[in-house]
DNA sequence: ATAAGTTAAACAAACGTTTAATTTAAACAA
DNA sequence: TTGTTTAAATTAAACGTTTGTTTAACTTAT
């Protein structure tokens, strides 16, 4: 995939109004009025506008499983290494949101002609690699058996998402006023109570 | 606020257009003809198709606190009461996840003229019954004090979106083939890993 | 000179809402 | 039970906008 300056524009000018507003919420006139180009750029480059949002799937998605690979290769302590996977996913979850939220709300749309095939593919790569390493510290017995392995992204992605979905409710309810803080309570108070969370779902013995 | 029939027949038909094709995805058209009445009859009975969607909220989210409040009231002990809890929000937001799909993505576009204050005020005190109840099993010594409360909602809540929005993708993973499995799944194995989530991550010490 | 980039204008289709006319149902008096 | 009155319910048609996409002309760069 090799995209012109001016695509890339396009694309994150219409990843920023799908999050916004949504997909149906946004005109192809909004996105090229914002992105400063003519509405036919829009035609021109992608085809169409749901061959623009896959395009932007592809465009973010990308290189997580190298970064998976890497934290979980260097062999750290389970604990440390679980805590290092929540931390990156949790990153990588927030710096491409808008994306994500795109993707969950679009998935499930019965009714939209638009190929998830990439998508899926590579999610079932990162959680059948997730899966393994919990398995691993299952062997070692530092993690305990009783556990629905599957649902344990679940809760990860799940928690995060209800954050930033929520994000006007807690920064009410948690007097977040500006952007820096709402960016540093993600990364220290929101992904360390995600990484208790699951470290002690992973430890805890009835 | 009263409704006749028909009105009720209008709401649920846009609850389920709505939280599958999305607000903007749906048309007036399409609800007025999936429910068998005149597209004027939208405008007639709600004004507009906003102040539909703004019915359909407190038509859907009504008596929660009521239910939580018996749950809390049995005084059973604290781990147990926890495991109520859980179910009794899971059952409700499973029965309401059309409604609530629809919160989630409407709630965080900027653009839209929808009045969620009776939705946040009613959150808002659902949340404080909870965080009363833990502080109070803290207080007993039975659940740690090193959490944090207001993300613990967002776990349970998070949890159980995060499954529904990527529905198909768990079907496929857990080859739940038809809606009865994914009715069984959902108030047996997802109910029972976040209730073990919670518990979890209240009592565990590191 | 050739191809890629860019533009304004036009296209038919769909959108939410309003209008004005008609049908239905309920209330009332004879 | 009857005919009459009144308001609510329902309808088809029309309103002005906006939608995604295409066209054909024009500009820029190679």
């Amino acid at each position: 995939m090799d995209l012109n300056e001016k695509q890339i524009q396009i694309l994150e000018t219409a990843e920023k109004l799908f999050a916004e507003n949504g997909f149906d919420g946004t005109s192809v006139r909004h996105i090229s009025k914002e992105a400063g180009i003519n509405v036919a750029m829009v035609s021109y480059y992608f085809g169409s506008k749901e061959k623009l949002l896959e395009t932007l799937f592809v465009y973010r998605m990308s290189d997580f499983r190298m970064e998976l690979d890497s934290v979980i290769s260097k062999n750290k302590p389970y604990l440390e290494t679980l805590d290092d996977i929540v931390a990156l996913i949790i990153r990588r979850l927030h710096r491409n949101r808008r994306t994500h939220k795109i993707i969950n709300f679009e998935f499930s749309n019965e009714n939209r002609q638009i190929d998830f095939n990439s998508y899926l593919e590579q999610k079932k790569e990162n959680l059948s690699v997730i899966e393994a390493f919990v398995k691993s510290g299952q062997k070692a017995g530092v993690f305990i058996k009783n556990v629905n392995i599957k649902l344990l992204t679940a809760t990860i992605l799940g928690t995060y998402f209800h954050f930033y979905y929520n994000k006007k409710y807690y920064q009410m309810s948690l007097k977040l006023d500006d952007n820096p803080s709402i960016e540093t309570y993600v990364h220290n108070d929101l992904t360390l109570h995600i990484q208790n969370t699951i470290k002690a779902l992973l430890t805890y013995e009835k």
